[in-house]
Parts: C-alpha cells; structure tokens; sequence
DNA sequence: TGCGCTCTTTGCCCCAGCGCAAAGAGGCGC
DNA sequence: GCGCCTCTTTGCGCTGGGGCAAAGAGCGCA
C-alpha cells in the first residue's frame, strides 16, 4: 500500500488521455461538458507526482493551476505565523483544489501537503477561466460548488463557536469516515493517514487532547486507535457524541465517572 | 437616525427603477453589465422593507431570491438547536446576501435579521441563474465574489482555531471599523448597532467576556465603549492587541497588571 | 534483528474564559 | 417626567482543555 513505486504506476494510470478524460468525466466540475471538450481537457492537464509529505504548492505562491487529484491523499492547510497549522481540507481522489487560480485570485491562499504519495494533473488556470466563459454548465457547476464548499466553511466556523472540543472531533471522525471510510472486519477504517497531530488540526483542538480523548474512546470500544490510523466501530455511539454531549449514551464499557450534566448549553 | 419613517423614505429612494440601476451599477456582481441590461434588471427587483429587529429570512426557508441591500443593516445568523447563534455576516448597503438560491441551493442555509430599519431589493433566483448562463461576464464576477468570500471564511476558521479570544475580538471591531466605520471627534464611530451580545457572536465568544473585554479597552482608552455601539480611538492599539498579544503596548493609561507574557504561542 | 524515528500516551499544572446572576445604566414611549 | 425594557457591567466560582515533557509503542529501513 505504501509501495514506493505506487505513484509512478498511479501516474501511469491517468497518463493516457482518455483514461484521463474518464477521470474527467467523474469531477462534478467536469461531468456536464461534453464528451469531445473533455478530451481535448485532458489533454491539456500536466500531471505530476508527489511523495508522501511533499508540498505540492505554497501558501502564497502564485496560482497559475487548477489542481486535480488523480490518485492519493493530501491534506490542505493554513499554517499561523508562529507555525501553527490548521487543516481546511482533506482531499481525496476525483477532487479539486488549490483552485484560487481559477477563481481569480493570484496567489495561493493555502498550502497543499500530500498525506501519501499522490498523482495531481494541473490545468492551467488560464484554461480554466476560458471555460468559465464559454460554457455556462461550466459555470454552473463552478458557482454551486463553491456555494456548497462556503456552506459548509459557515458550518464549520459555527461548530468552532459553539461546540465543544469533544464533540467537534467525533464529528470530524464522521466525516472523514463517511469520505474515506472504508468496511473492514473491525469496522470502518478511515483510510487516510492522519496523526493525532493532523486530527487536532481539523478538529481544532491540540495535540495532546485529541490523544487523550481518542484514547477514552478506544477504551470504550467506540473506535480503534491506532498509529496515524482510526477505525470507527460504534458509528452510532460517535453519532450519539456528535449530536447531544449525551452523558451516558457513550460508554457502555467504561461507565466512568459520567459527566454529570450537558456540559455547556442554554442561554 | 432611529426615526420610524426611515425605511419607507428609503423605500422611495429607490423605487425608482434608474435610481435601482444606479445602485446597481456599484455592485461588483453587477458592476460589469451592460447598460441596458442593468436597467432591465433594475425593474426586476421587488422592494421589500424590514424594521429594526425583523427577519428577512428564516435558515430552512426555500431560498427563491437574491437579496440586495439598498439601505440599512442586515446580520447573518446561524442557529444552534439549543438557541445560541452565530453571526456569519453583517451586512451594509450595496452588499448582497441571501444568495443561496442564485448558487443552486433550494433553502437558505441562514438567517437574515435587520440591525435596522431596511430596505431589500429582491431578484428571483431564476434570474440570476439566467445570468448566469448568458452573461459571461456575470459569471465571472460570481465566481470571484464567491472566491473571496470563501477566503474569508477559511480565515476565520483559522482564526477561531487558532487564536484567542481578545485577539479574535479585537480583529472583529478592526473588521467592522473599516466595514462600517465614520470618523467623529471621538475616533471612528462603527455604524451598527451591535450589542455586547451581538459583538460576542461575531467574534466567538460569550457576552460576559466581549463585555469584560471591552471594558477593560475602554478603561484603557483605546475605545469607547458605549451602549449598542463602539467608537474606536486608537485603531493602532487595537491593531497591537489583534497582531501579537503585545504584553505592553496595548495600555498606555491603564499600566494594569499586564499581562505577565504572550500567553499561548508556539510549538 | 535491531536501530532510530516518528507517533502516541499520560501525568501534572494552570488559567482563560464560560456560566450564572444580580445590580446598574441608557433610552424610548407614553 | 416616569417607568419599563433592554443592554451592560461585574463578582464569584469553576472547569475544559491547553502546555509541557517524559516515557512508551509501532514501523520502516538497513
């Protein structure tokens, strides 16, 4: 799985145009055009590889690309002055991003890490502004792609306002479960290598919390926790974490001390 | 200024369909438009006033409409189930909101409250969605505008995650200051009347502390604090506050304990 | 097979900031 | 001019969760 050589064969794989314009055909961006615009599209996209921990573009680097994943992981971040970072996206394959370029804005506005060796095809932004004129579906779907990602940033920044630590990381544990979550024996494995480190940055907590409560979890046989490597058993006990900071629903095996009333509400 | 025949003398002023294209005419959205094209659309619009404390529209609303703010003050807000809300947006004269519909979503996913007595121009969304389509111009337009307000968001995301809470608030009255600020004798007078409650809202936090907060900048000279409403005197001293959490510079008068170091930094 | 690196867990401490609630102030309307 | 209503201030108590650091795992690599 992380074969060194994987890369070089996912590049391989999305090195033929039309498979290319296959791939294509799978962007939501892209699905609408039609069949001959495509090819000629993916035709057009550089592809280029990247290693597990590469940056592929800088925060305030000019953005001349629309990037798209081909194959792989990469998480998009911000990163503080006082070298903080926190996670905006996580990308999987079939998505875009570092779009700036495309929407008009010169430079990157955040910086793209690859989580595992990935294959990106760039699309030259220029060729990106063409088609957001000359073809209205294009357009369309550009416009109600960002309007879906601008709705979920407000909900996010609404959970950052008012939702406790816990309860923001069992829902970002969700999330990334429905979107790279994967069934196995043990239950459904989010197939993303993200440290603790990396979950506190999405969530928005720190290091050592995100630990401990993932920890607490593990103990109750809601998840596994393993090393850069999450399972979600109890889906609904996350569900339940999510929702109401329920003070019993959580564990049955612990028990615990049982927070003794919702925490933080009303007003 | 709070007068109750603000809105309908409002209302008039803008019932004239070239006046609305005037108006039009400074709306980046719009700003690229032919002519002839703005006047059409100026006679599109339906006026609608608001009182002070109405609602524009409710979060879960079929979202039918643009919405464009020819005078007065909206908030963006957006609900938790237990009652507290977050404020997204503030909204002045000549901005858009409420433009879910017009980027393909079929219910607003916010709430908009008039700050005060107001006057809405409406556009049905299938209009906008024509522009969409015929006006490529437009659609760039949209698409830069939606860009940016995304930006935006990822920024205070970073923010909420990132920094604390007298940082965020001081940033929140810099935002508003040039958003919405007039030069008195006193210092710049923020023109919208926002509550402590209001204030804490928009910069992620609880009334009791945007209070204590502001009193003590108040004390400290670098504002004034007055009821429903902020006169900012030292826009540098606050600018110190929202930069580093500069352990000196913010009081000269006070002196105060200050603040023994910067409190949170690094990893 | 073992070394070394990265990631993780945890104990300990501490404080920023929230919750609550009661007592002031401004303003507005009558 | 008075009363009401909304907004604001502040004391007090408390705790969630951040900071730090040291001791463990797991894993890849040679």
């Amino acid at each position: 799985m992380s074969d060194a050589q994987a890369p070089a064969r996912a590049a391989a794989r999305h090195w033929n145009v039309s498979q290319r314009a296959a791939l294509l055909a799978t962007v939501r961006l892209f699905r609408e055009l039609p069949e001959p615009l495509l090819h000629q599209l993916a035709a057009q996209f550089r592809p280029k590889l990247a290693e597990r921990g590469a940056i592929l573009f800088l925060e305030g680097e000019p953005a001349d690309a629309l990037n798209l994943l081909a194959a792989g992981r990469i998480k998009v971040v911000r990163e503080t002055d006082d070298g903080r970072e926190v996670i905006l996206r996580v990308i999987g394959p079939g998505e875009i991003f570092g779009c700036a370029g495309g929407w008009g804005e010169p430079i990157y506005p955040a910086t793209a890490v690859a989580l595992t060796a990935s294959v990106v095809l760039q699309l030259p932004a220029q060729t990106f502004q063409a088609l957001l004129e000359t073809q209205p579906a294009f357009a369309r779907a550009v416009v109600q792609e960002l309007g879906a990602r601008l709705r979920e940033a407000e909900a996010r920044i609404r959970e950052l306002q008012t939702e406790r630590v816990e309860r923001r990381l069992a829902r970002a544990l969700l999330r990334l479960a429905q979107k790279a979550g994967v069934a196995t024996p043990e239950g459904i494995e989010i197939t993303l290598p993200l440290t603790r480190q990396d979950l506190a940055e999405f969530a928005g907590t720190t290091l050592s919390t995100a630990s401990r409560t993932l920890s607490t979890w593990d103990r109750a046989g809601i998840i596994a926790a393993r090393r850069a490597r999450v399972i979600v058993r109890q889906p609904a006990g996350l569900q339940a974490l999510a929702e109401a900071a329920a003070p019993d629903t959580a564990a049955p095996t612990s028990g615990g001390p049982a927070r003794r009333l919702p925490p933080t509400v009303r007003r």
